[in-house]
DNA sequence: ATAATGTGCTATCGAAAAAGTAGCAAGAGA
DNA sequence: TCTCTTGCTACTTTTTCGATAGCACATTAT
């Protein structure tokens, strides 16, 4: 019933002793977590259905679930305009936008190979 | 049977054209992907049996599957002495690699809030 | 006042993925 | 040959996801 977000200091996946990577990973690495933090970063401030629309794909369970958790980890929160990054959470979206340029280097890389 | 493998320029979960940041984001979003990248990474090279130790709680399935999946993303190869990073997957592990310290920020603003 | 529309969700249900456990085939060593 | 380790595969249960329907509330239009 109760589906317990990852915290550190409590056992996640990875991790029985809740070792603060292993927590960010196991949250972060839920489906669509980071897509959304990235989406939120990149359009802030969003409704419930600008960010759903902007995900082209998510169903509003799912977002709706991964923005309490966020909400929970202090990444996001929710103003009168709509949802928006934390600092806290525009730290991470700064520590995962390098992805971006990666994923294009990616890219090139599997169509040589 | 197959479950396909989220690859730039086909469509993925965020994207309909298979944006390549967002074929990587399904890519690592995937539970346990990040986990693996970043144990396998710290101790390379490792057996299967190693790293499903160093895991903690992963199943052999779910490795098995991860390891396929990031095999033919072109981050990890397998040698005679075990699994091993890539070149190309020693990059992307050194993207991740600065949520390590950020997890330890994000714990402690987590106590204090 | 009433109806129509937009927003932010919640509920439901089938499908897919992951967790947990058992165990097998192949090779090494005793 | 018997045993042990390694690298998985198979199977069953549990959890999560995906897709869709629709409700409560607020705003605007008639």
């Amino acid at each position: 019933m109760n589906a317990a977000i990852p915290l550190p200091g409590q056992p996640v996946r990875g991790s029985r002793s809740g070792a603060p990577v292993m927590a960010l990973l196991d949250l972060l690495g839920r489906r669509w977590a980071m897509g959304v933090l990235w989406t939120l970063a990149e359009g802030e401030p969003m409704t419930f259905r600008e960010l759903q629309a902007a995900c082209e794909t998510i169903s509003p369970g799912v977002l709706n679930k991964r923005l309490a958790e966020l909400r929970q980890a202090g990444f996001v929160t929710r103003a009168d305009e709509g949802y928006a990054v934390t600092p806290l959470g525009r730290r991470a979206f700064d520590l995962i936008a390098p992805l971006g340029a990666f994923a294009k280097d990616w890219a090139a890389h599997l169509k040589t190979a």
